[in-house]
DNA sequence: AATCAATACTTGACGAAGGAAATTATTGAG
DNA sequence: CTCAATAATTTCCTTCGTCAAGTATTGATT
């Protein structure tokens, strides 16, 4: 399989990882990034680049005083592999083909009729199907399923707990989904997946520590502290949308008042912005392009959602105090509503030297989620 | 040094850190705890011994089947060497001597007339003398002083960045405190050695993670996750007195509002309690007895208080998810009158299953403080 | 052009660390 | 008094990574 799979030798593991993260880059940067000897670097890299895992890039152009053999970097192989990625949501299916590097090759989605795990098992056996047998011919050089789910999933045994959108309880996912698909399956939760997809492949690299903060229906937050995902020992972290600053909010479906989720969640702004433009059926893009046009009412709506993710964001740096701190998600698309405001309300209450985190605020393409699913087969890859 | 000083062998130290925290051990548990082969155990554990660092316990009562050679279990030699560990604060030292096991021993503290480094440095050395060379005779087996200060701490280079209760800026305090004293010298947050202390020698013993609050003058908190603490990328880390539970709470020195500590600090406790009670010169603990002989609105006082740290407490647990919290703190010499209010908030604002962290809420010793230190200087001993 | 210094990489001998399996130690049960 | 069970140790071996020496490839200097 992997060339470190038995015996797992750290150093092979290290120098894939650092090359896979990090791009291209010489033997002799590695073993200083690594606090490794050239020599080990050199015999870590050899079997990655027998089994057309790495490769050597031409020398480049050179830095620095200008005498002395160029170096010859490292770079992967990205098409040595491929894997497949899927969200599962209550209603569809998202998949994608990405390359060893992560970049999305092939999407393909479906509709779920309903949520049940035989329906979606067998539309899911039908899209991975579509995927690797579709132009590309990705079939014979993938291996790997990656499925990332919402709520509580143990990621080492691929069972899903509890997940409150499919109504699922104790689903052995992973063991189901390979024997559908013949692929060695990952199941992972979607926050934390696609905080992988960042911390390995997107704006996490080289941080030890960072944030994802997703907006949407739910506000939700991965955690990487000292370059581990945070997981939280009684199966919660990252319950960003249900920090209270406001103890006279609204009531919150937790039980709690004032929560970021009661107030900047996709429900909550939608029955606040019916509420202010008086009109019962208007939907999220609709409250949208009111407050585009100029609707001051719903734009206060905004207003407030964007201050109660900033003050969110703002307890996370004052907590963890990461290096930097992505906000995404599919509430964003209608990100310049939120932006200025997730910035003041953070700048405000973030504590000192927290105040210096950069934040990235961006939407994120759904498929990102799938993107996601993918790294962490990745990741398992790399681990084997 | 330590019998693992040069080539650092892992198991060595893994033996000793696992004896150290849980107890007596023997080989054979300490081999299936760690991952190691009985064998690796048995020669870990030689030198140590050789060293005077561990010894071998007598045989216990057997438990189980009952058949087989009885273990007999590796346990710490507690006064193989001491540690004087020492809290620096605005006005006073504090001191004690600590032995391996970080009991402590002995204690002594100094006030200070002025907080300026030269002065203080005089002091400690003074402070070191009276310690080490009064009875106990710990001069001979004492080689290693631990210090915590509060504020910005480098603990690596031994250097106080800022310290705002001393208005220290950028004290090479480590280099400066090993000229004094003679002894090698660790610096290390007060919070943080407070967590560690905890981590190894307390509630924090098996955690994976956990969450250690301190309620005094500030409310703080030390993260450990993933068995690492916490230290945050920009210097800040644990700020939980400045998460703000409430958009129009009062104003807080920080620029925000509603903060924590604006409401549940022990100046604003006592600016409450003076303007509820018409008595512009009444203290903390007249506020503690007011509120114990039944004043209500001085009460109230105390349950806003508590209210408000059980929130930043929820906040701590819905974030990192700790595997349990412990609350503690000079405030918490009147934790009866916090204790409902923090645990009532707690339970309230921790989403789903957070709310099953347990809490521990009790008084802290002022000496714990100057115990932390001395348990940061025994974990460098174990690291070097 | 020949040489040299500088840097990148490779090779092979060595040593440290930990594992596997056999061996010794010590107990309780039959 | 033997046997089964468990603990600890010993011996031998593999693995991993370092060290030091050597090879490779460049620009600069003569």
């Amino acid at each position: 399989m992997f060339p470190a799979a038995e015996g797992v030798a750290p150093a092979v593991t290290a120098v894939f990882t650092t090359v896979l993260t990090e791009g291209p880059i010489s033997r002799v940067a590695l073993a200083r990034r690594l606090g490794l000897s050239s020599a080990a670097v050199t015999k870590a890299a050899r079997p990655l680049i027998e089994a057309g895992y790495l490769e050597e890039l031409a020398a480049t152009e050179r830095t620095g005083p200008g005498a002395g053999r160029p170096a010859s970097p490292l770079a992967i192989r990205a098409d040595r592999e491929f894997f497949v990625g899927v969200k599962i949501t209550g209603d569809e299916l998202i998949g994608v083909v990405c390359d060893l590097r992560a970049q999305v090759r092939a999407s393909a989605h479906r509709r779920l009729d309903a949520a049940d795990v035989d329906h979606v098992l067998t539309q899911l056996g039908e899209l991975v199907g579509d995927l690797l047998d579709g132009p590309g011919d990705y079939r014979a050089r993938t291996r790997w399923l990656g499925l990332a789910v919402s709520g509580d999933v143990d990621h080492s045994t691929g069972l899903v707990r509890y997940s409150p959108f499919l109504r699922w309880h104790d689903v052995a996912l992973a063991e189901r989904a390979e024997k559908t698909t013949g692929l060695t399956v990952t199941v992972e939760n979607d926050v934390k997946a696609l905080t992988t997809a960042e911390q390995w492949f997107g704006e996490g690299v080289g941080a030890d520590s960072f944030a994802l903060v997703t907006v949407g229906a739910g506000i939700g937050c991965g955690l990487v502290v000292n370059g581990r995902i945070v997981s939280g020992a009684h199966g919660v972290a990252g319950e960003i949308g249900h920090i209270s600053f406001d103890v006279n909010g609204p009531d919150c479906h937790c039980g709690s008042r004032g929560c970021v989720e009661a107030v900047a969640g996709a429900d909550a702004i939608v029955s606040q912005a019916r509420a202010v433009s008086g009109r019962p059926s208007l939907t999220f893009s609709d409250a949208v392009s009111l407050a585009r046009s100029g609707d001051a009412a719903v734009g206060a709506v905004f207003a407030r959602a964007g201050t109660a993710i900033g003050a969110g964001i703002a307890a996370v740096a004052n907590l963890v105090g990461p290096a930097r701190i992505v906000v995404s998600g599919e509430g964003l698309s209608a990100y310049d509503l939120f932006e200025p405001h997730i910035r003041a309300s953070f700048q405000r209450q973030a504590f000192g030297a927290a105040a210096e985190c950069p934040l990235s605020i961006r939407p994120l393409p759904f498929e990102e989620w799938a993107r996601g699913a993918a790294a962490v087969s990745i990741k398992a890859l790399v681990a084997s």
